[in-house]
DNA sequence: ATTGCAAATGATAATCTTTCTCATTATCAC
DNA sequence: GTGATAATGAGAAAGATTATCATTTGCAAT
């Protein structure tokens, strides 16, 4: 049997970079996450992956995006919902925010440097290094314009 | 038997003036409460509060910490050890935000008004009004002399 | 002070997310 | 290809929080 060689996602290619084992579940769930621009929780990528490759089971998912994200891979965020999310370190944009928008949930990136300076500045006052920023503001859309009655 | 009358704690009234029903339950977790200047969990909150009344149960704690909450008596925090964590909301300080001692885990708080009113600007310039500001950074203390080998 | 009723409590079951266990399977260096 | 080793699948277990329900309690009206 002939293997198609279809060309690894770019995540899968970090996978075998960092010497991590490429099996056809990492290569599945790499393959999703390179695939997607959002913040899915582990429910949601164990959805997509299923799609791709039937044969995964959601306990793989788990210990995929944890070891994906201790290898620097994923980075995990926590937007109030009780469940983890996650999201590619490094994608073609950098470090950012996150603005939750309070009625629908829908989660707004932004990169501010100045917030990071501040940051930096505030942390190295105090006498330490900073190490994580953990950041999300909840916002209500502001009515441009009164709706009538 | 008499009552000794002991004056109820600032919590307490706070929860009378919400027009909480004051059971005793309430009263202790309210005293307990207004005696911390810390972040407790709950598992911490019921053992501080079993001292002072041990009829109490955990079911009760976690209800009226959550009752508390609704009524913007307490703010919830999350410091990533996977349990929430409370701390009296309009305590002596204002609104402030927490550095984290990433090897032990201490916490500090401290306030800035720039960055209060650089978020506040970030947000309404994205066409939203600030809800909620979940910010904690976690830091390691720098070494200001090299400690020999 | 007593009564009555709605609300709160205690004990424990249930839920929800995540991790662990262990027998089976697959990867990859040789 | 073979073998050592690591990964997987299925389900149990763990840990935090909420729900259930019979019993108790606060408190307002009598
Ligand atoms: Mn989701
Ligand atoms: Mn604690
Ligand atoms: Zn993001
Ligand atoms: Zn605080």
């Amino acid at each position: 049997m002939k293997e198609p060689n279809s060309p690894d996602s770019p995540l899968a290619d970090l996978c075998r970079q960092r010497g991590l084992k490429l099996t056809g579940q990492r290569r599945t769930i790499a393959f999703v996450l390179s695939d997607s621009d959002d913040h899915p929780d582990v429910e949601e990528l164990y959805r997509r992956a299923v799609e791709v490759d039937p044969r995964i089971s959601i306990a793989t998912v788990y210990r995929t995006v944890r070891l994906f994200e201790e290898n620097g891979i994923l980075q995990r965020r926590d937007f109030g919902g009780g469940r983890a999310r996650y999201e590619v370190a490094d994608g073609d944009h950098g470090d950012h925010y996150h603005l939750i928008d309070a009625d629908t949930g829908k989660v707004i990136e932004f990169e501010n440097t100045e917030l990071d300076s501040l940051l930096e500045g505030i942390v190295r006052q105090m006498g330490y290094d900073l190490v994580t920023t953990r950041l999300s503001v909840v916002g209500r859309r502001k009515a441009k314009t009164r709706t009538r009655d």
